[in-house]
DNA sequence: AAGTTTATTGCCCTTACGTCA
DNA sequence: CTTGACGTAAGGGCAATAAAC
């Protein structure tokens, strides 16, 4: 049922509809701010919170299993090989701060436990990949109530996961940006084949047309026909490919204008 | 109704950290 | 043990969008 555009993207569909901006969840957002109305909680609190949970974690290593079952309830950190990242906040970090109640209180997940002193990075378990894979298998974005569901049943933060979906699709993107290199690279050797080709072939053409009697004798090109009137090389009336190499990706050998593959990925708000 | 402000999110670029050879 | 390459989580900036004013 979900478009098999996943597995890093490697159709050249790139008909990624749920990417495109103005189709994205978050048109089905209600803007009265989701995070006012489920964690209204003002800045103070926030760092209030950050606070809380930096003494609440202090002692637990970063990047590292949770040592004692204690630990591992406590910080409220899903699967015993995530680990806890301590970014300092920024900007979406306070976005998400209003998200500290949830995250910290009822799930423990801080990032700004040492936040003033390192910047350590989380780095997810497989098991939280895994998940997060599926998910993006499903949807390559989240609508907000996705994204706080994700996050508590992974025992992350929503930003965590946010950032992920971000990352994912970049990367994706960049898959499919290789692929479309290579199939473009591939369309240009082709081309410039059939341009030698053709050359060659005008040129014997021309030859040809030197000893009118072999002229009269020859079979008509395969490709090519000369206008009786003005003398020009072109292709033959009745035939609806204009060359015999297959271009690449199995299109029809008419060349078509290339399709504009970076309609809705490279510039998106153009 | 039209224009402005505000809030929210996505994307891009970049940085910094973790891992591995 | 060190180092460089690589993958990736995360920060910051900007644009787009919709709701509120």
């Amino acid at each position: 049922m979900m478009v098999e555009k996943e597995d890093l993207g490697l159709s050249l569909s790139l008909s990624f509809p749920e990417n495109n901006k103005k189709s994205s969840p978050f048109n089905l957002m209600h803007k009265k701010s989701w995070t006012d109305s489920l964690f209204p909680s003002s800045d103070r609190s926030s760092e209030t919170c950050r606070v809380e949970t930096r003494t609440f974690l202090k002692g637990i290593d970063v990047n590292r299993l949770p040592e004692t079952a204690d630990a591992d309830e406590e910080a409220g950190v899903s699967s015993p090989n995530s680990t806890i990242s301590s970014v300092s906040g920024n900007k979406r970090s306070e976005r998400e701060a209003n998200n500290c109640e949830e995250n910290e209180t009822s799930r423990g997940i801080s990032d700004e436990e040492d936040g003033e002193t390192s910047k350590k990075k989380l780095r997810l378990s497989k098991d939280q990949s895994a998940i997060l894979e599926e998910s993006f298998k499903e949807h390559n974005t989240l609508n907000p109530k996705q994204k706080l569901a994700l996050a508590k049943s992974l025992g992350l933060r929503p930003r965590q996961v946010e950032v992920w979906f971000q990352n994912r699709r970049a990367r994706t993107k960049l898959k499919q940006t290789e692929v479309d290199c290579e199939f473009l690279k591939r369309w240009y050797e082709n081309l410039t084949e059939e341009n030698r080709r053709l050359h060659k072939e005008v040129q014997e053409l021309r030859a040809l047309k030197l000893s009118p009697k072999l002229y009269m004798q020859m079979t008509p090109p395969t490709t090519l026909t000369t206008c009786p009137s003005c003398e020009r090389v072109g292709p033959p009336p009745n035939s609806s490919s204009s060359g015999p190499t297959p271009t690449p990706m199995g299109q029809a050998q008419t060349r078509p204008m290339p399709f504009n593959i970076w309609a809705n990925t490279l510039h998106p708000r153009s």
